[in-house]
DNA sequence: TTCTCAATTTAGAATAATTCCAATTACAAC
DNA sequence: GTTGTAATTGGAATTATTCTAAATTGAGAA
C-alpha cells in the first residue's frame, strides 16, 4: 500500500493547474485541502464553512469557482444525487456510491477494472460510454 | 409480447391512485397520458406544453404536483442526471440509462434479473441496496 | 337536487442552488 | 515599478422547484 505524501499531492496540484494555464492561487489550494483532509463528500457551503477557518473572507462564488476549476482539471470529481446540492470529493479512481438512507452518508465503492468492464457489457452495441454515475441507496449495516 | 390495452391502462392508473385514496383526476390523467404518449423523459416543462394541448389551462404547479403524485403512485420513474431538470419516464421495469453527449437524447437500458443481481455483487457486505441509479453517457451510434 | 366539505387546482410569491456581472485585487512578466 | 491578465468578490440574476392561500371541483349526504 502506499499513501501520497503532502508534498506529491502539493506537486500534483500545481501541475495539473498550470497545465491548463492556470495559477495555483491560496484559494484554490486552501478548498482542494479541505476536499482532502475529511473526504466525506461536502457541499459547496460546507466547503465554504471549512475553509474559512483559514481564509476567514473568501466568498461563496469563489468556493464555487474554486470547485468548478478543480472538476475542470480532474483533482476533484462533482458528485450529484437525484436533485440535492451537488457535492464534491477527491476520490479520482473509478468508484460507485452508495447513500445510507439512514445518515445520509455516502460511501465511496471503489471498483476493479474487472468490475467496470462487467457494468460497461450492460450496453448494448451501438452505445459507447466514457462515463458512468452508478449511486446504490438502501441501509448500511456497519461494524 | 405483449403490449397493454389503452383500457387496462387506464384500470392500472385508476388503480394505483384510488389505492393511496387519491381521485384521479382529469389532470393526472392527462399528464400520465402524455408520458405514455411519446417516452422521450421530458421535463416538466415539457410535459406542460403537451398537456396544454389537451387541457389549455393547466397550471405549471399542477404538472409538478401531478409528476409528483404519479410518482408516489410508481406510475412515474423521476430521472435526474447531474443538477439538470428532472425528466419523467412511464418506463417502471429496472432499467439504466444511456445519455447520448452529441444528441442529448436518453436511451433506456432495459436490465434483466441477473444483470440486476451482478449490479448488487458490487456492494461489499454490509450494505443493503434497495435502489440504484446506473447512467452511462457518451456517444450512441445506432442504425 | 342541492348542500357540504375535503381534495385538487391555480397564480403568484418564496426558496434554494448556482451562475452571472462588473468592480476590485493580486501577481507574474516585462 | 508598471502593466496586463487572471482571479476574487459581493451582490444581482437565473432556474428549477416548492409553498401558500384562494378558488374550484366533485363525491357523497341530506
Amino acid at each position: 500500500m502506499h499513501s501520497k505524501t503532502a508534498d506529491s499531492l502539493q506537486n500534483k496540484f500545481n501541475q495539473k493547474l498550470l497545465d491548463k494555464g492556470l495559477r495555483p492561487t491560496k484559494q484554490r489550494s486552501c478548498v482542494y485541502d479541505v476536499l482532502l483532509q475529511k473526504k466525506d463528500h461536502p457541499t459547496a457551503d460546507e466547503v465554504l464553512v471549512r475553509v474559512r477557518k483559514k481564509l476567514p473572507s473568501i466568498s461563496l462564488a469563489t468556493v464555487y469557482n474554486c470547485l468548478e476549476t478543480l472538476v475542470d482539471c480532474s483533482l476533484v470529481k462533482q458528485v450529484n444525487m437525484d436533485r440535492s446540492p451537488s457535492k464534491y470529493c477527491p476520490n479520482l479512481t473509478p468508484h460507485a456510491h452508495f447513500r445510507c438512507s439512514k445518515t445520509g452518508r455516502i460511501y465511496d465503492l471503489n471498483l476493479q477494472e474487472d468490475e467496470i468492464n462487467q457494468l460497461k457489457e450492460l450496453l448494448p452495441s451501438g452505445f459507447n460510454a466514457e462515463n458512468f454515475d452508478l449511486t446504490f441507496s438502501g441501509s448500511a449495516n456497519l461494524p
